[in-house]
DNA sequence: CGTCTATTTGAATGTACTCAAAAGCGGTGG
DNA sequence: CCACCGCTTTTGAGTACATTCAAATAGACG
């Protein structure tokens, strides 16, 4: 039942039958329910979660009380709130499920050991880290140089099965504008 | 000469004496005049950089021709388009020198035999961009949420010392407003 | 000094926001 | 099957934050 995350990581790195196990014996299953949270903003975050079905949404609620959606996660997209979890110091996002979520969840701690015992662990999780830091920065240059029917396109084009999984005034959230702006731009596009 | 350097990676994992050594002999030290390109857009980015002193902006050029700066380099700081390095594919930045300027370089095809040489260097390369990521999740999360004037705020306490350093046309590019109205915000400041 | 670059100022404009209300839509229960 | 409820999206008026463009001023450097 851990084959989807095997699936996953074989792109990246190949593990042996004895390393599967070694990494089994870490990995923790759970499930969700729309609306529960996996982290919560002011706790500290215990774990990586790779996600096996579902859909989550990590925001920040600012001073305001407003939300702001700094990403979205569905299959096979790893998810947590990693300041938290490398420094083990208090959260800044919140993470929740928007639908029915499993995950599979690997502990701080089981982690730090995995890398001893795996240290091909940390070839892994650096490509991916890499590739998480170049659409971080893509996104900021994207939010710094596009308008927001831009950025709407941008997005719609990028992540068409986010699109049509979560509602619209996430979507506005995550791409910095409000959902009555969203609306217009959408109506804008539509009578073009 | 390589003392910075291998002073900054003795914070992440311990080199033995060899270790060094044989990380010495992909180590490759760079004068750049102010203005010069490390990178240029289009190009496929070769070197990861570690800058020994000088300082860099990054920046991406939009169709309108408009700089938009999304990161800047100081002393003990890496630079690169990682996205471009990473994928071996042209780049959608431009590296450039704000001052005169000394880099380490590692060859791209270098640090890939280097994470086999000594894979004690995936630990270090995956702790400083977990570090890099969240700081780049932060920057998206105070973009959506803070008014020019915080973010400017912002800016000045996270990163005095480039404060003090780069041009302010820059540091309104950075944080995402034009030149003028960073003035205006710096007046108001002032007159509060 | 004179030139080049960087910063400031101001007026007109625009993009996106706020607030309030209406409309749409999906599910649930009577 | 329809009525109602909660949640999401739309619409519109008024406003604010930030931009554009143009010109003046200030700083840095030879």
């Amino acid at each position: 039942m851990n084959e989807p995350l095997f699936d996953y990581i074989a792109n990246y790195i190949e593990l042996t039958e004895e390393e599967k196990e070694l990494l089994s014996l870490k990995l923790h299953h759970r499930k969700y329910l729309k609306g529960q949270y996996v982290v919560q903003q002011g706790d500290i975050c215990k774990h990586e979660s790779f996600v096996l079905s579902g859909a989550l949404k990590t925001f920040h609620l600012d001073n305001q009380g407003q939300e702001h959606v700094v990403a979205f996660a569905i299959e096979n997209w790893w998810t947590a709130d990693l300041g938290s979890l490398i420094s083990q110091s208090p959260a800044d996002y919140n993470v929740q499920c928007l639908e029915n979520t499993e995950l599979i969840q690997i502990a701080y701690n089981d982690l730090q050991e995995l890398y001893k015992a795996l240290p091909k662990l940390e070839r892994f999780f650096r490509i991916i880290i890499e590739k998480a830091f170049v659409s971080s920065q893509k996104r900021i240059a994207s939010n710094l140089s596009l308008t927001a029917k831009e950025r709407y396109l941008n997005f719609k084009k990028h992540y068409p099965q986010i699109e049509q999984r979560v509602p619209q005034y996430l979507i506005a959230s995550y791409i910095g504008i409000t959902k009555e702006f969203l609306s217009t731009v959408r109506n804008q596009l539509a009578s073009e």
